[in-house]
DNA sequence: GTTTCTATATGTCAGCGACAACTATATGTG
DNA sequence: CACATATAGTTGTCGCTGACATATAGAAAC
């Protein structure tokens, strides 16, 4: 069993840190979810139709976070009945998986902020910029 | 000895895949490099200094990396000569780490994008928008 | 009957990010 | 002197990601 993380930082400070940071599905499924996304399958669409076709997340990566958002209580699943064709799970977000899109917001816009200052301090270096610097 | 990859993708397209697209030390650490940081030490106060201080890059992992890109020919390094204090690596970036960080300056202002998108998405549904789906 | 689409799942692999611990050198403080 | 601190580099572990493949099964299409 998890230790539910401390509130106000449940995404990217999970476990002991990891990869969480640099992470686009969980954001990308909560937000499909949020989109009325049901199952695995459709998330994957949904998650493709919202980047504008940017991201294309693994199916078996999709499924992976999907269990492990289940785990610790951001999701809760159950098996659809009464349907044609091959078994579907269904997805829904709980109170926690709320908590969690909205901490999600404010990290996804200093992920934002941040790959903006690189990339500016990446372009102002190639092309010769020297007004951060240097005062002509 | 890794084959490098192929031109126009560098970044992000690393061997065969992994945790490269959510990486950020090796941008950091070019963006630093360009900032004319010289050895690892520098290099992390750099990133610090670069980010704002919204990343303050682990030490063990950013010599990992720099040794990584060193071998895939991104940048070169050399003890530092006469000079007191502990012995120290110093970097510099070859002309595969300049097409380097122009390629990351792409997929930054991509991952910049794409962070915006998903924030907003989740933003709009958390606040109950419906513009996007319903016209009142 | 074989292919294709849907849907879920497992396995492997390199790599990242966060933690810790370790070796050294130099400097400052008691 | 001993000790702490700052600098500088390095290794180890751990959970997890992202990308690849592959397996499974039901249903529809050919």
């Amino acid at each position: 069993m998890h230790d539910n993380p401390s509130p106000g930082e449940r995404c990217c400070e999970r476990k002991q840190g990891g990869a969480g940071r640099g992470t686009l599905v969980e954001p990308a499924a909560l937000a499909a979810l949020l989109a009325s996304a049901k199952h695995g399958y459709d998330l994957r669409r949904a998650i493709t139709q919202i980047t504008d076709g940017q991201i294309e997340a693994d199916a078996g990566g999709l499924y992976r976070v999907l269990r492990r958002m289940e785990e610790d209580g951001f999701v809760t699943s159950s098996w659809a009945e009464g349907d044609s064709g091959p078994q579907r799970r269904e997805y829904e977000l709980t109170a926690e998986g709320l908590d969690l899109a909205a901490d999600w917001i404010v990290h996804l816009r200093q992920r934002q902020h941040v790959a903006g200052m690189l990339a500016d301090t990446i372009e102002a270096s190639l092309t010769g910029d020297a007004s951060s610097t240097t005062k002509p």
